[in-house]
DNA sequence: TATAAAAAAGATAAAAGAGTATTTTTTTCT
DNA sequence: AGAAAAAAATACTCTTTTATCTTTTTTATA
């Protein structure tokens, strides 16, 4: 479904949403060990998701990582968008091609009727979730499970 | 959402339900030709669904695949499991690792909520939508987008 | 200004997925 | 039996994704 980079950015975000902000920097050393995520593979990531503006980074001694946004208006789309493309939101279920219906073209494949629905609550699911609402929950879990 | 060679499978076991059954065979090359796949790449994944019992194969001259249950019972939930495994069904949506709830443990991760409804219907979409429903759309298109 | 801490950038390596090529087995038909 | 047709099996190549390693740049602060 999400590629690995997209879970792990998506993670992430969770993470530094729901650090306590006192200087506002989370490090990438404290994200990837407790995320137990592997460093400079997640370094790219966030990155990725500085250069959309969802985060920033910040250099030198006590640098780090902090959204750059209103986590109530970050969304699950956000990040799978900057990490994964808009693919899973516009193929064809059964092409390796943009659907037809979305690219306002006609003869839509034999799934794509069934499958419109299911495509809307995927676009519904992912642009409705905030980190906001999932800070949240992770927060209220006493086990970190991010 | 699923892998080049699963959708290949969908595609050909749609097509092969589609053709017009006088002896019931249709060949590797046709099919490949028509659906415009790698001939020796789309033969491996024959070769998984008729391992699961979906597609028959005969050798030799006059030989080919069909299929080997009625298309009405063959559904889109066999297709995949058989390529793509069942991960998509019940992995979580930011691990690598099964959705701890599928698994019958208790801390969920802070999206499992939201995306509950969507796996449901995930799971209900591709176990209800079947071959027969899908080759019978498939033909009634004249021009053949399978 | 010098040092150290931290992210950025770049180069490389391993694994998985996608695709190709070749040989072997099976079967039909003459 | 022999030839030909078709799938099965095997081995290999290419590309993308995932991951690691090293060097460079930036910046706070001593
Ligand atoms: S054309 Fe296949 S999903 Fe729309
Ligand atoms: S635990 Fe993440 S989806 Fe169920």
């Amino acid at each position: 479904m999400l590629s690995s980079s997209c879970r792990y950015g998506i993670r992430a975000v969770i993470y530094i949403a729901s650090q306590p902000r006192i200087n506002g920097k989370t490090g990438i050393r404290q994200i990837s060990k407790d995320l137990e995520l592997p460093t400079p593979f997640l370094a790219k990531i966030l990155q990725q998701l500085a250069r959309q503006k969802i985060l920033t980074s910040s250099k030198g001694p006590h640098g780090g990582f902090s959204l750059q946004k209103d986590p109530r208006k970050i969304t699950l789309l956000d990040i799978v968008k900057t990490i994964d493309g808009d693919g899973i939101f516009t193929n064809c279920i059964i092409h390796n091609s943009t659907c037809t219906v979305v690219d306002h073209e006609k003869d839509p494949c034999p799934v794509h009727d069934d499958y419109a629905y299911l495509r809307e609550e995927l676009i519904r699911l992912f642009s409705s979730t905030t980190i906001s609402d999932l800070a949240m929950k992770a927060g209220s879990t006493k086990k970190i499970f991010i």
